[in-house]
RNA sequence: AGGGGUAUAGCCAAGCGGUAAGGCAACGGGUUUUGAUCCCGUCAUGCGGAGGUUCGAAUCCUCCUACCCCUGCCA
């Protein structure tokens, strides 16, 4: 939370609580809460929303409380809430107090619902769900009344206790609380707050048949946990009335004030969770945490630091507009925070031989170099030079092409931190491709320019000798559309992107890669950044690519 | 004549009646033993459209248009 606090481009929710505090309200505190339901995976989108939550108590020196809203046990499960509280700490924040679940509340909610029933302004209803529709009424025109509509107190009360005691089945009726079946906010036609579930809950197990909907539950629960700014998406805005309504018609113990804001989308993927459990289900992908998913912990396989991911969530801002935003500013997120922050290696993906012809078979010299060309801090690490090289394959064409700054026939390049060598012959096998390089290297030119001549450029390298061997995983984006789900004769599996994933085996990496952790994130010099996948070993090393470098070159040879 | 929202550059986004911030992308140029980074410069006489109020409008008013959300016993 570095940048974060002083500097920080103001939002309209930042502005709404600071006139609160100007003017008191809720006593000048500001508590807040993310309020995930687990039934899936966090994601990007969720990432924007933590922030703002989390970012908001920091900013404004409150609180901001981590609930889960677990009122459908069904779809719900405990390897979410794991998931879901790993990845909110590893973003970086701290919930204050313990973990919440709306379940905690139950009870409270319950005894609330009946408080409604005794006020006259709840009452059990048997229309089937069909029924119920038709009820409604539609978009442009006013439903009308249940014929259940106008029991008794006593006999809702005691329809509601046969509900909770499990003597009624499931679907068979549900609690609505009486409000306006003609109101032009459907959501005011009278909505469902209680239903029948005969199911387990991952929390409170097999103790209620009955299960709050979430208009009924969430506001309350923000109330009962004095939450002063209840942050939401924009979808919720046709339900503060009812959220407001039932806020002023309960005797609950505080005022929250529910506020609304563009959920995130990002071009090139999706954040539909539906539709992510889908790709790991029919394993399109790897799994939730597949490095190619929006998921924060496929972003975190991928190489993504939580670092990048804030500041990626400061840089979209906080509005009340659709938009989707570029997936070139996530990138551009990452490369900021890994161009500062991790160290230079040298790695060989597709590895062709260099002998340098002049230097003695069985002889090696080291060379020191930075870890980081601008950060001496990060230390140094030991490079072999010797006979036997090894150069990227498209480091190197027979015939220079324009504005070539690598290896060509009879041209001289350096070696990045070691010598200039010079390609003296090309050996093809039969079949004509390229095998080897016969290369001459300029003693003369260890840390300086050779005299008389130029190097086209520097490429990387390592020695053949005792270079690592490695796995490497090209990701690139998951899908080959901007907007997958743009086009609605079209299934999104089909713009899946065939090449989101190109394993690479047979890869060199230079000895100091020898030893690396999970999750440590490297610049492959001129490859790009990459990260030692979590399950990468000593004996079996993977390494995920998080993002190129910016390549101009690429722009040089599309133009 | 359903209700609720949103429109500022290719994308995100400031702006809150005083003469269009910033970031991403793009495009030039400089530095560079990473075609990276870094640095410098260019990029809206224009704010969805049309009227109106005002000395002055992206900001206020009127009408219009486009897009998003809402008819779960999901959240």
């Amino acid at each position: 939370m570095t940048k974060q606090d002083s500097v920080k481009p103001t939002n309209f929710i930042h502005q709404i609580i600071e006139q609160d505090i100007e003017k008191n309200v809720h006593g000048g505190q500001v508590i807040t809460r993310f309020p995930p339901e687990p039934n899936g995976y966090l994601h990007i989108g969720h990432a924007k929303s933590i922030c703002l939550n989390f970012g908001t108590a920091i900013k404004y020196g409150g609180q901001c409380h981590l609930r889960f809203d677990d009122t459908n046990p069904e779809k719900e499960s405990q390897e979410y809430i794991d998931s879901i509280v790993s990845d909110v700490r590893w973003l970086g924040f701290q919930w204050a107090g313990d973990i919440r679940y709306t379940s905690d509340y139950f009870q409270q909610l319950h005894d609330w619902a009946v408080y409604l029933i005794k006020e006259g302004k709840a009452y059990v209803d048997d229309l089937n769900a069909e029924q119920m529709r038709e009820y409604r009424g539609t978009l442009t025109e006013p439903g009308k009344n249940s014929p259940y509509r106008d029991r008794s107190v006593e006999e809702n009360l005691a329809l509601f206790e046969q509900m909770k005691d499990g003597t009624r089945p499931e679907g068979s009726c549900v609690l609505r609380v009486k409000i306006d079946m003609a109101s032009p906010n459907i959501n005011m036609r009278d909505p469902v707050i209680y239903r029948i579930r005969h199911a387990h809950h991952h929390q409170s197990g097999d103790q209620w048949k009955i299960y709050p909907s979430y208009d009924f539950a969430h506001g309350q629960s923000d109330a009962i946990e004095q939450i002063t700014h209840s942050i939401c998406t924009l979808e919720f805005e046709d339900h503060r009335p009812l959220y407001d309504w039932l806020i002023n018609n309960l005797p609950v113990p505080s005022q929250p004030k529910q506020y609304e804001f563009a959920r995130l989308n990002l071009n090139y993927t999706i954040t539909s969770k539906r539709k992510l459990k889908q790709l790991v289900d029919e394993k399109h992908v790897d799994g939730w945490n597949d490095p190619r998913m929006p998921t924060i912990s496929g972003l975190r396989r991928r190489g993504y630091t939580p670092t990048s991911i804030r500041n990626f969530c400061d840089m979209i801002g906080v509005t009340r507009s659709n938009g989707i935003v570029d997936m070139a500013m996530l990138e551009s997120a990452i490369r900021d925070d890994l161009d500062t922050n991790a160290p230079r290696a040298m790695c060989v993906t597709r590895p062709l031989k260099v002998t340098i012809t002049n230097f003695a078979e069985g002889e090696e010299e080291f060379f020191e170099l930075a870890a980081h060309p601008k950060d001496e801090s990060m230390g140094n690490r030991r490079v072999s030079f010797g006979r036997n090289l090894l150069i990227e394959q498209e480091d190197f064409e027979e015939v220079a092409p324009r504005k070539w700054k690598r290896l060509a026939a009879g041209e001289a390049v350096r070696l990045r931190g070691a010598y200039v060598i010079r390609c003296e012959e090309v050996i093809k096998n039969d079949a004509g491709e390229i095998v080897e390089l016969k290369c001459t290297y300029d003693p003369a030119t260890k840390g300086v320019n050779p005299e008389g001549y130029k190097a086209n450029g520097v490429i990387h390298w390592v020695n053949a000798d005792n270079s690592v061997p490695c796995e490497v995983r090209l990701y690139d984006r998951l899908f080959t559309e901007a907007n997958p789900e743009g086009d609605k004769s079209r299934s999104f599996l089909d713009f899946i992107n065939p090449e989101s994933l190109v394993v690479l085996t047979g890869c060199r990496a230079e000895p100091s890669l020898a030893e690396v952790k999970p999750e440590q994130n490297f610049q492959f010099e001129r490859m790009g950044y990459f990260c030692v996948d979590q399950n990468s070993t000593s004996e079996n090393l993977v390494f995920n690519r998080t993002v190129t470098l910016r390549d101009s070159w690429a722009k040089i040879q599309q133009g």
